[in-house]
DNA sequence: CCGTATCCGCCCGGATACTG
DNA sequence: CAGTATCCGGGCGGATACGG
């Protein structure tokens, strides 16, 4: 049973409108599956697994469902055989593009300046995307 | 001792740079150090602890050390008795200011249509900053 | 005043097996 | 194809006590 975004925020004891932003994407696989959803429209539940390959079932799962549960993804079932769901954004999703946008550009900065160019080799990025 | 962000990008196997601006913020108390840094300058350490009255001392210290690490905080000790230590945001500090305001806002509308605006009395964020 | 050190509970998320 | 169900380890973070 996936929790919902008042259990997170119960949980985690906001303390300011940012951190809700945080509690709604700060799930371990979230930001990758916003932004796949957000650029390439909508997908399949085994698209999403193909494009995120590490990523297990479980999880994928789970949060798709925290994501719909708090309104940032849509979920749509056909009633065929073999079964189809297909997720989208919803508007309230749409909306956070910006935001993660912005945080795609600090974080692609930051690393470059910061992290990645160091003589320590043993960290890195996996795909960039 | 606490864990730089290397460890916590191989911890969390970063998948994007998102998610390393995720790494970056993502501790429980770091955003709201970070906004009282920005928006209020120069802090001593009992100045923050007095602005955030729920953290702990250990939580304190350890979310500026990870953030001093990270080099988005300056920490400054000053030869003195008794010691006086000040924090302040370094140059990636302030940068990271525009993505938070927007994070606010976001969160701010998102929490105004969505969550709070229910009939759901038993959630709520604590002081608005 | 500004921290460390230590113990510990609890949730997040991984691995695996099973189902309509 | 698109999920549940179950088990389980590890890290995050809280509480408390001690130190320069």
């Amino acid at each position: 049973m996936a929790t919902d975004i008042r259990d997170r925020i119960n949980l985690r004891e906001i303390n300011c409108e940012k951190e809700l932003t945080l509690a709604v994407i700060g799930g371990k696989w979230k930001l990758i599956i916003l932004w796949h959803l957000g650029l390439e429209g909508t997908k399949r539940f085994s698209e999403l697994k193909k494009l995120i390959p590490h990523i297990t079932q479980k999880m994928l799962t789970n949060q798709l469902r925290e994501l719909e549960e708090d309104q940032l993804v849509l979920r749509q079932v056909y009633a065929e055989v073999p079964p189809r769901v297909e997720y989208s954004l919803t508007e309230y999703g749409q909306s956070l593009l910006p935001v993660l946008r912005m945080m795609y550009d600090w974080g692609k900065n930051y690393g470059e300046k910061v992290i990645w160019k160091t003589d320590d080799t043993s960290v890195r990025c996996r795909p960039s995307n």
